[in-house]
DNA sequence: AGGGTGAGAGAAAGCGTTTTCAGTGAACAA
DNA sequence: TTGTTCACTGAAAACGCTTTCTCTCACCCT
């Protein structure tokens, strides 16, 4: 087989392969298309000579007459943290699986301008549809006002009623959580929440609130975390001084860390004194000391889910619904029942 | 300002944009491109128009015409860990700010089709270089050897000697973590590896059998992981019962995790016990019980080093040499003296 | 034999840019 | 006035493909 690259000239065009099989450039692209109306020998020819030439086509130039690039845009932000991590790959992933490129924009920022540049950036890509995976309520906001003459799906930050969007059931996920730590027999549980101008985190805080309610308890003490480890520790060490705090649900696992180190720290004992559960089930979970009780979120079917309504919005089908996905509690050795007494 | 799309025809064109500012398409393509050789009330009119019709350049059509995508490719896997994702984000990140968009392509194994097939799947969209950052020593042969006619440079996996390449020094890194422990009056070291077709698995664990060398005393035992917070605790389980080991080097933090998790399922006590020290420093380290003593890498630079030696690759200079960034070790309370006698 | 049919292949137009080349004025000097 | 220069703008070709239209030929039916 030839190199891709022989000699130093252009790379070979459709011209060229014709050239080589005798045929028309026509027939090249059909045979390319996979059109029916080319005889079987012309085809075994065309291909024999598409080997030979090394060639491929180019995709500008037929983007340019179809119009269609088969690329569908990203955009994310946090990219360093577990979940929005996670998203961003598994959308990538089940958009390939599809024969989508996708291209990805990370923003900093959620100003109007850095949105506006990003679908900007993704526009000029020629994307044929948007991912948002963005999870603040703002920012949503700007890029929908934006009004792309694309279709927008959202992953991140979905609220039920919201058109276009697949999520998962955040709400949900943080009830799980805290009815299990009612369930042994913990009062109340306290909280330490996400960045609240995220929309995960206030959903968290929300399953977090009604689950008390539920049961017609008052909610512990809350805490104001940012997903990092270290506001997990700062809340950890104010909660090591509250004895009446028997439960803690951290809305993510990097602070349900930071806060049973601050527990080790000061003396208090996991789950003999005080139960935790985290959120995300990051590879780490299940191996901290003690193992971390806390919720799974089943990325890759979300990626899969936002992809397929993606196509299906290509296809004009613009569903309206919100579809939202169930997460999982795992419970390892970070719970247990309350010390009586 | 208009919207993006009125009407429903197609996106405006640059004839569109040259009759609403009574200029010729060429006339708007100078504007575009900056040339100097339009006079300022024409350019005026052109961005007036521009804006008013909410004008965006076709890139398809440019491409064709300029054969310059302003696009690199990347070659990523395992993209949930820790290392590689960072280094796929700071590359992503890098190329941006440099004005190139970067596809991402994930394998998910390093078989010679895969591997054949993402590098295709880049110059279909036309890639002006590929970035390969996959760790596994055959992938990169494997693609070196289909030399698409584009630059390869290459940011993972990377030893001395490589040309086109920029990385961070695994085994220096490793010999700062060893010769930490050594210093506090170790004996010897073990060690929990990667996965050993990873090139940086084995330059880490080289670097654990240096630093030893250096001092002229036999390395501790070694113990086989991959990465996974499990086998790390698997090892973790083993290093309990050799009371020989006062101290283990884990080739990366979730490792350490799972190893310094089953120390404590043991009863030993780290650091009392055992030293740990790991490789990655991902967010959670100083946030662990004890926090972690670890190696520090450079992901940000790294990607901006990457960007810069292909752009440095496409003006035809391709560097022979490896750049090779130093990490530097953070010391926490994971480590600690050896208990005497 | 004549005409209809359908498979297969070619010709030509067009997608929206950039590039190269050629033109148009105005200003200025001779 | 005439030519020369300079700043600016327009015309046309080309990039590599798909799409639509047309043509050819073999085949079958009547």
């Amino acid at each position: 087989m030839a190199r891709a690259s022989d000699g130093v000239g252009r790379a070979p065009s459709m011209t060229d392969v014709a050239a080589a099989a005798g045929v028309s450039h026509q027939t090249v692209s059909r045979v390319l298309n996979g059109s029916e109306l080319v005889r079987a020998d012309t085809r075994a020819r065309v291909e024999a000579a598409i080997a030979e030439l090394g060639y491929r086509r180019n995709n500008a130039a037929r983007l340019l007459v179809t119009n269609r690039s088969r690329r569908i845009g990203m955009i994310a932000a946090h990219l360093v943290l577990h979940g929005p991590g996670m998203i961003a790959v598994s959308v990538q992933d089940a958009g390939h699986k599809a024969g989508y490129d996708v291209s990805l924009v990370a923003v900093e920022d959620f100003s109007s301008q850095s949105l506006r540049e990003a679908v900007g950036r993704l526009l000029d890509e020629a994307v044929e549809a948007i991912v948002v995976a963005v999870a603040h309520r703002e920012a949503l906001e700007q890029v929908r006002s934006l009004d792309a003459a694309v279709p927008i799906v959202v992953v991140q930050g979905v609220s039920a009623g919201q058109p276009m969007a697949v999520g998962i059931d955040q709400e949900a996920g943080a009830r799980l959580a805290v009815e299990h730590l009612l369930d042994l027999g913990h009062r109340h549980v306290a909280h330490v929440t996400g960045p609240l101008e995220w929309v995960e985190a206030g959903q968290r805080r929300t399953g977090w609130q009604r689950a008390h309610e539920q049961r017609h308890v008052l909610p512990g003490p809350e805490f104001a975390g940012d997903w990092s480890p270290k506001s997990g520790y700062e809340a950890g060490l104010r909660i090591a001084d509250e004895p009446d705090v028997t439960a803690v649900f951290a809305a993510n696992d990097s602070m349900a860390i930071g806060l049973m180190s601050a527990l080790h720290a000061k003396g208090r004992d996991v789950p003999g004194q005080i139960s935790v559960v985290g959120f995300d089930n990051m590879p780490e979970a299940p191996y901290l000391w003690p193992a971390l009780t806390t919720v799974d979120q089943e990325f890759s079917l979300l990626g899969r889910r936002a992809v397929e309504l993606t196509l299906r919005a290509l296809e004009g089908d613009l569903d309206p619904s919100t579809q939202l996905i169930s997460p999982a509690l795992v419970i390892r050795d970070s719970t247990a029942a309350p010390r009586l007494g």
